[in-house]
DNA sequence: TTGGACCAATGGTCCGACCAATTTCGAGGT
DNA sequence: ACCTCGAAATTGGTCGGACCATTGGTCCAA
């Protein structure tokens, strides 16, 4: 009997969920795309609002939907009735200590993702990130300086190009985290601009479809990030000391 | 501008989880202990039931929280203010590629953790890690096959020394998910047996503090996983045209 | 054409009521 | 004194309806 689940007693929200996410994918909704009002799925599924909204709080907290006041609620990623989830929490606080454990992830997940991504990069995909590439290369360029968000979006190709969507899940968490707590890099002025080199070096190792290549540059831009966070860690701790 | 976060409009809920949060430290809730009731947490709070309830939906989506119909809302882990959320999602059941997705990730993080392990593995630490060896090795001998119990133990062991305590959870939540996907590992009876011996070596090079060799070690144990993936692939390919 | 006032749609919050599962507790019997 | 059983209180779950705040579009006037 053990392998029994103990069924919700209350299932309705679930149910909503399951309609739902059988909806999104009758209609082929992509992210970015709206879904029906509140008032209109409580209609049309015979719940009240109250529960429609309790469902879609569920998946809101999920990443999978957002809502946005006076203007509706959108998908923010693929989701089928099929899926399954798992909520990670974990304590990380704005010391030196937390955000170097954010790295080692990165460190670890970067070189891996950098590597499938070389093997698995086809002619399309090559182009995708040397297009993300050179926007970067532009806005450095033109700014005179790293532009974190065309930065982002080149890595976040190479994730998406790896195959896996789990690095791309997991790194951003990472990003987010280590960001949430440093959106002003303590005195560094120059933040990430050692790492600017290593994003054509690593794009022409992927290019050369050269894992080991790639996963070795993937580690020297990581680097230069803990190296800037280590010069970040001595500013605060001089400013604390004044 | 780029760098200013959009903030959330009306953050009712979140606040209450903060409040909540909070109440939960300095109460030195536990794990098991139940939290006030909605209503009372309404009337304190002096927010409507409604808006407590969405707070603690998102909560229970997260896994923090497990609520009781007529009984109450109990604590299901530590919470605490500053902690991070990463809702990972598995794309559909049961495929091969899904179970693949997640040994790649542990493959990049079984490695660093290995080799992070090693570099700061102490004698305490190291007495720690042995203990749970041999444990494992008894259990080998004892039931002439690997217990996956004494093996995680190992494993575990291994994240914790690591002194970087995400290891630990992403590869559990990716533990999880493996054999979530695949409990009875199809038609492959001697499951784990080739990655017996890969655990003592690894052993060997953190005693010998070798980084490198811990992280190759970690790598070629992974890959017997793996392998064993790929027959049980095979295995259910045969099931499926018979 | 443009600027601004207005309005409808949508998510966010609130209230009060009732339902359903669980726990509590006391009456009644042994 | 102890146990059993059922009523009542407690607690989360659902409902309907109301109003607020934000958004996006429409329409009018300068």
């Amino acid at each position: 009997m053990s392998t029994l689940q103990s069924i919700r007693p209350t299932a309705r929200d679930d149910a909503v969920l399951n309609v739902l996410a059988d909806f999104v994918t009758v209609e082929g909704l992509q992210p970015g795309d709206r879904l029906p009002t509140e008032r209109v799925l409580s209609e049309r599924l015979k719940v009240s609002r109250t529960t429609v909204r309790e469902a879609l709080t569920r998946w809101e907290g999920l990443g999978l939907v957002e809502r946005r006041q006076g203007s509706g609620t959108y998908l923010k990623a693929a989701v089928s009735r099929d899926m399954f989830h798992l909520p990670l929490t974990f304590a990380s606080g704005n010391d030196f200590e937390s955000l170097m454990q954010t790295l080692e992830i990165r460190r670890a997940l970067e070189a891996e993702a950098a590597a499938l991504c070389a093997q698995r990069a086809g002619p399309k995909e090559i182009a995708f990130i040397r297009e993300k590439l050179e926007a970067m290369e532009e806005a450095f360029h033109a700014h005179a300086g790293m532009s974190s968000e065309e930065d982002w979006d080149f890595h976040l190709a190479i994730y998406s190009v790896s195959g896996n969507p789990l690095f791309g899940q997991i790194i951003s968490a990472m990003h987010e985290a280590f960001h949430r707590f440093w959106e002003h890099p303590l005195g560094v002025r120059d933040f990430g601009h050692a790492s600017f080199p290593y994003h054509r070096a690593l794009y022409d190792r992927i290019v050369a479809h050269d894992a080991d290549g790639a996963r070795a540059e993937a580690l020297k831009l990581i680097a230069t990030v803990e190296d800037d966070l280590r010069r970040g860690a001595a500013n605060l701790k001089t400013a604390d000391i004044k």
